[in-house]
DNA sequence: AAGCGCATGTAAAGGGTTACATGATTGC
DNA sequence: GCAATCATGTAACCCTTTACATGCGCTT
């Protein structure tokens, strides 16, 4: 159920069409939920049966311009105020964790080094996105502070995890 | 394909029916991937039919006992050292977190402070697992050391986003 | 004219949830 | 005898991914 909401909330700041819907998706919203471009055009066909949002105009080689309708900002706005949060965390990185203990104590090293490598890398692109908004010449709209808070979220988030990674290499190694 | 793997590393800790896996699921697993019962069941039987695990036993109720074969250990430790770790994170709870300028500040707030106690309650749930487990009279088995590594990551991680839902109510209040 | 990027789709298969269904055993 | 819990399963539906398919427009 989200990413019709993920669509409608991107559509909710400016028209698009089905491919710049698909890069923004790719380019944002895809680190807190990832979508394929067969899911977004299928998506966004039943959100126009559903008169949430309508075509404007149709360009070059079957391009379609979708803006949201009042219906539709009325959907985003009572999904974010209303409906219940879904807290469903799903992770092959901790499930993993359940089961160090049967991997040999060298892969278990190189693992979690490597794991510590990824969540770090995720740390500087989120702090490098969150430089790039703090420079004075750039225009802070409402989108964009939501953007900021979101970058927040990733930065703390990913840093947690390097920061376990790192422990968990510490921790593991006494053991031995 | 993570949760047949779930399912082969509880069973290479100790044989166990279906509905024990499914209870244990619930109390541990769950956290980092959720299974429902009719997914557990299913996913069983086509690892019985692949020779990687093994009924050992049928007791009341049509209840069928299983253990892990030298294939299905073997298929876990490959998957633990050799496959590359997916990295997929979906989140509602920060897909929201892009929308917030579309938010009554007074919902927000609201809202902020739900995720932020809901956040702290995972954190002092998985906290007072490890205090059990650091009772000395406890005793650290190579499977419970794991789960003493992933229950960290557990604290970490929601401790990060609690930190997080408290900075976002600042952040958004002074912006008013 | 060839090749790349734009632009939208369909189809098949896989993974996951929810609802439905059934029946045995245990404890009161 | 009744209710709760044990125990396993099927069916329908929804969401997501991957592979396949098509064709336009721009640049070289």
């Amino acid at each position: 159920m989200s990413l019709r909401f993920g669509l409608l909330g991107l559509l909710a700041e400016s028209e698009a069409s089905g491919y710049e819907l698909s890069r923004r998706f790719q380019e944002t919203l895809h680190a807190a939920w990832p979508a394929s471009h067969p899911q977004i055009y299928t998506e966004l066909n039943k959100l126009a049966d559903e008169n949430l949002i309508e075509v404007t105009s149709r360009g070059p080689r079957g391009r379609k311009t979708y803006r949201i309708t009042p219906l539709g900002l009325a959907a985003v706005k009572k999904w974010l105020a209303q409906s219940k949060v879904d807290h469903t965390f799903r992770s092959d990185s901790l499930l993993r964790s359940f089961f160090f203990w049967l991997m040999e104590p060298a892969d278990l090293q190189k693992h979690l080094i490597a794991e510590q490598a990824f969540f770090e890398a995720r740390v500087a692109e989120y702090k490098e996105y969150i430089a790039l908004k703090e420079d004075p010449s750039y225009i802070m709209t409402p989108p964009n502070e939501s953007l900021r808070v979101t970058l927040e979220a990733g930065v703390r988030l990913y840093q947690s995890l390097a920061d376990w990674a790192e422990w968990a290499q510490k921790h593991t190694k006494d053991d031995l």
